[in-house]
DNA sequence: TGTACATCAGTGAACGCGCGTTCACTGATGTAC
DNA sequence: TGTACATCAGTGAACGCGCGTTCACTGATGTAC
């Protein structure tokens, strides 16, 4: 049950985690292997079937690491904009949240490919919060806030995380990009409407502007033939 | 120029990107060799060679080819819907358009994901509708229709885009689940809070229910180990 | 404390495989005279 | 119209490669007596 430190390699179910995040995160999804990843550690390649049943396996665990680096990093980022903003702690969170979300994609594109990328078979139930957990209590807590009327609560989980998971797609997938690598700038000029989306109290509050972007893919091209 | 169609194989080039585009269909885009591609359309590897400098580049041209066909099946849509909406043409097509977009990605994932997924380097412009231009087309009607207040038109395409790309994104990632398959519900009951956060002449039109699925990733499950 | 044994995390060789790409070639088509 | 030649889309064999996975094994650790 307790962890044992020493035993032969140490920990080689992790290790073998962590080369792979890492070694995906160089070269990619496409360009990861389970022998990679084992040399990675210093072992061999058959070693890592003590720990994991198939290449998928270890790509699973890769995806579960993922999600609770997601977690933290949204958990962290909430309870700073929390303390910063007194006032409207409950907005300010909501609005952190999002921008971890679309900033640990942009700074992890193919952990956030693998994370979306595979279905998901096991899910173990223990006892951390979960990015979708924070999602609901965020929108919760709009509510309390009263930022959020109650009558527009329903459904907001899909709505809020389309728009930022769209959002991080679209730059992670190259089809915008941003003139300076500024994604706090882009992201916040969605805020408002977002926020407007929700049924922010009922009341227009669109304002701030859009930063300049590119659009990158063959979607601002104009074609030849039909097909 | 024009086109000779039964020069040795006739058409080698387009034969190829449409082996591809159904082999990626069946297997996913990591499960697709140039090879294979080749034999399909029954003729030997190497010949590939005298139409695509590379594999790279041939899924270039099937990402090409997903960006018509989108296009071609969003104007149809358009088309469709502007005929049955005489009173509000531009609300049906804005609609239409974001429907057709969702659909387009959940009847074709791994196509999605390869126009997604590989950066583009050559653009070529020609004469078609792109799905963009449509985008901003859609828009611009909305507000000559009334349905969009002109100072909210700024930045209306990311944010339009980021949605529905994102709900696209969460269908075909195996994240959320439809009920019953049931994708034009689950879109329908996002476009009340679309139109609002487009700023929809500053009106709260909230209304709609969203119709059951399920969160299918482990951002909806608790975690055990901070990493 | 010391010994015999069970456990099991690791090794290393081997498997069969399909891959992307190259290269010298062949042979059908198009063209100049 | 007929012949010689250039063009170039295809062939097929070969390359070197790294992959996921298996299997009989070894040797360090933990445990029972």
């Amino acid at each position: 049950m307790e962890k044992r430190n020493q035993y032969h390699h140490g920990n080689l179910e992790q290790a073998l985690i962590e080369a792979a995040v890492s070694l995906i995160a160089q070269h990619g999804v496409a360009g990861f292997s389970l022998r990679e990843a084992a040399a990675h550690v210093g072992v061999s390649p058959s070693a890592a079937y003590r720990h994991f049943s198939s290449k998928e396996d270890l790509l699973n665990a890769v995806a579960l690491d993922g999600f609770q680096r997601l977690a933290l990093q949204m958990e962290h980022a909430m309870a700073e904009a929390r303390t910063l903003n007194p006032e409207c702690p409950a907005l300010a969170a909501f609005q952190a949240l999002g921008l971890a979300y679309v900033t640990f994609a942009v700074n992890n594109p193919p952990h956030f490919q693998v994370m979306f990328g595979i279905p998901f078979q096991e899910k173990p139930e223990t006892d951390r919060t979960s990015p979708y957990q924070l999602l609901q209590t965020a929108l919760d807590d709009l509510v309390g806030e009263k930022v959020l009327a109650v009558e527009n609560r329903s459904g907001a989980e899909l709505y809020a995380w389309s728009v930022v998971h769209g959002l991080a797609g679209l730059l992670i997938g190259g089809a915008i990009r941003t003139i300076d690598g500024d994604i706090t700038g882009i992201f916040n000029s969605l805020v408002p409407r977002i926020l407007a989306g929700l049924g922010s109290a009922g009341k227009n509050i669109l304002r701030g502007s859009v930063p300049p972007f590119i659009v990158d893919t063959p979607l601002a091209m104009k074609f030849t033939t039909p097909s």
